[in-house]
DNA sequence: GTCTATATATTGATAGAC
DNA sequence: GTCTATCAATATATAGAC
């Protein structure tokens, strides 16, 4: 929506507190107060750049959310081999313990409850998680027709289930304060994803 | 801990009250005004039941907790077949919208977060998910005791995945506001748990 | 045990000087 | 564009009568 701030700038220091919040603490948590004292910025900017705190929160996930989808693109441009790309994403050395920049918003009643949320605050999410899965799925498809997938597989519930796989991992994980739950939720996915798999033809 | 109340009384109201609103709004968003607004006990009864907000909450979830174990326990003991259990657990009918009663909570400062957390409200949801996760291992273990599991097949690690598929598929759900999400995880976990499945023999 | 005030801190947001 | 007050509303909790 709007473009970029030059880094640095007060603007762009609000978004980046915000950014850090967000995923540390999540929406409600982060009070306007703590955005001051975060980035430095004195009580007039903030309400300056943004229209409240709902407005510069949206800003700060739509940048969260181009960082990860761009990630995403990163990641399987940079693997030729489509299978080998998803398993890649499933070994993305994420931090189970701090939860998922975006996943993590997703109980939050002004993110995701039908009555009071803000739909410029999941649009971010929504448009994010979509994108995944597409790619996800996407590279099933080529793997599907270099015969490298046994036939008659969906690939988009694949892909569903590979996302909510990592996504579950960090609700286990952070429920657990263990980060072995992920490692198990991720080596489950990679066993569906070899079960669905056949060796290359001669 | 404390012995269950009678049902009517103004603590069992309370937690009655507390019960759908840490599920409906989590515990951040569940202020004493709205218990006691939703439950219509005077402001002082909270104060006379419990030392405050954080206890309620404990409290509501240890029942939470309790009931959604002894629903574990009762669909694992009255599906005789093993396999076909951990299946008919996957098809429980969640209603995806709403989230996991307790996994919903897993991102909340609260509850969660090792630096602000209170233990008491961590530990009913440690509890329940590490129970959840037996139960299911448990069955596993005894199909493959009955040689219906491929074998060196990491049992819990399969338990954890059934788990992560559940969870993130409320999480997937609640973001997109759509339950087709749900669906595809758990049919993922219903294919991976097949891929490891082998039939009855003769 | 329950009720009606009331207290204190914090929230998200504004006012207005510079 | 940034700053220092300040605001009204809400959050959690307490006081004290009945």
């Amino acid at each position: 929506m709007s473009p970029h701030s030059p880094p640095g700038s007060t603007r762009q220091v609000l978004l980046d507190s915000a950014k850090r919040l967000l995923w540390k603490h999540g929406y409600e948590a982060m009070s306007p107060r703590r955005i001051l004292a975060e980035s430095g910025a004195g009580q007039g900017s903030l309400y300056h750049h943004f229209p409240g705190k709902a407005a510069l929160a949206a800003a700060a996930l739509e940048e969260v959310a181009a960082e990860m989808t761009e990630a995403m693109d990163a990641l399987f441009e940079g693997v030729p081999e489509p299978l080998a790309a998803v398993h890649r994403f499933l070994d993305i050395p994420f931090d189970p313990l701090k939860g998922c920049r975006l996943g993590r918003l997703a109980n939050e009643a002004a993110v995701a409850d039908p009555e009071t949320a803000d739909p410029a605050l999941r649009a971010p999410l929504d448009r994010f998680f979509a994108a995944a899965r597409t790619r996800i799925a996407d590279a099933l498809d080529r793997a599907a027709a270099e015969g490298r997938l046994h036939p008659g597989q969906d690939r988009e519930m694949l892909a569903t289930t590979m996302l909510a796989a990592v996504q579950g991992g960090f609700v286990l994980s952070r429920i657990h304060q263990d980060p072995a739950s992920m490692r198990q939720a991720v080596a489950g996915a990679h066993l569906l994803l070899d079960s669905v798999t056949r060796e290359p033809g001669p």
